[in-house]
DNA sequence: GTGTCGACTCTAGCAGTGCTAGAAATTCAA
DNA sequence: TTGAATTTCTAGCACTGCTAGAGTCGACAC
């Protein structure tokens, strides 16, 4: 144990925070509210040692924030596909579902993945979540006997992100997601269909 | 003629010269790059004339903008439904391929439309371009023997805007794009389908 | 042509934002 | 304890959206 170690730990801690921090205020009150001051005022530093994690700035931190939410919603579609019953259907319907989920849950956190971060994708640098998740939805989605499964998990993914966008935009009817949700795995799923 | 209805003349051009720069910019350089300071100076004017036509501020600009490319999107796709070949899949092929043309070619105003405007919608004060661009998605879309058209349009549309956003976003593979039009097409008239 | 008044545009300035430079404070090892 | 290295801070910059009130302009009456 050694000064060293407890530095690194404290920094380490302390990056962790204030990705928290930026989450937790994005989310609460929305991103236009996520300003380095506050971000600073919340982890009781001045602001500019923000700078002194994140070298990029703000949008650093952003693309913090959606990368630990493209770890989480990883995590949540694997767990939700591994725990459906037997057959592509019940795993189309869960991951459909459990991505709706995430993405009513934590507004802002998809957000940031999807509109406000520039993360790199498809490349050599993309960080392993963003991968991560990409594969369970080309696992689910792929049907085992047509075309590319690639192709296909892009058109499941714009499907439901299209939906989680629109719906988060109060531009679909409100009382209609269940059934919604029924057509669109109807469709991504044709020869289980009903 | 006179001097007033000079005047009211000159006021709506300027307000029109407005939205212009400021979709031009947009779409040159970004939303970031849009000041009011910026667009002042495009129209030859000090930076407070704008707030005279749009007491909103920047929003509002933003939201004129959006309502504008609603209004052009609107009349795109009832012309090219219009002009597909006889019966559904045509149309609904023509209709998908000149959504995503329109939001490739205008990535600005799409954003501003999308994810910038905090426009009313299914409202009783919902701009009329917003009314005939859902209106021509309903139309096209929803199959004349099953269910609720109202539902089928927002899953068309949900499938359009995500691929038109992901796609905007870098994060479809790009060598796939007929293809991929071609399979959501065929999940989008099932009775109709390959 | 001159003067007045209302309409319109402008200058100036405010609070807030992201970011940086260098001063000040703190930590750590000898 | 001291001095050097590290870390944090204060101060300030350019820029942003917006507003108040001064300044300018145009129209109209005399």
């Amino acid at each position: 144990m050694t000064t060293q170690d407890r530095k690194e730990r404290e920094r380490a801690d302390r990056h962790g925070r204030i990705v928290a921090a930026a989450r937790e205020l994005a989310e609460d009150q929305g991103w236009d509210a996520v300003t380095t001051r506050r971000l600073a005022d919340r982890i009781e530093y001045s602001q500019p040692v923000l700078y002194g994690h994140f070298p990029g700035g703000k949008d650093a931190i952003v693309a913090a924030v959606a990368v630990e939410g493209f770890a989480e919603l990883a995590t949540t579609l694997r767990a939700a596909v591994t725990g459906a019953g037997p057959g592509r259907r019940p795993a189309v319907a869960a991951l459909a579902t459990t991505y709706l989920d995430f993405a009513a849950q934590h507004p802002a956190t998809y957000t940031a993945m999807f509109d406000l971060a520039a993360l790199p994708f498809a490349r050599d640098d993309t960080p392993g979540p963003l991968l991560e998740g990409f594969a369970v939805l080309r696992d689910t989605l792929a049907p085992t006997t047509t075309g590319d499964p690639g192709r296909y998990a892009e058109l499941g993914w714009a499907t439901l992100h299209g939906l989680a966008t629109l719906a988060r935009a109060g531009r679909l009817s409100p009382d209609d997601d269940g059934e919604r949700l029924t057509l669109a795995v109807d469709l991504l799923t044709p020869s289980d269909g009903p």
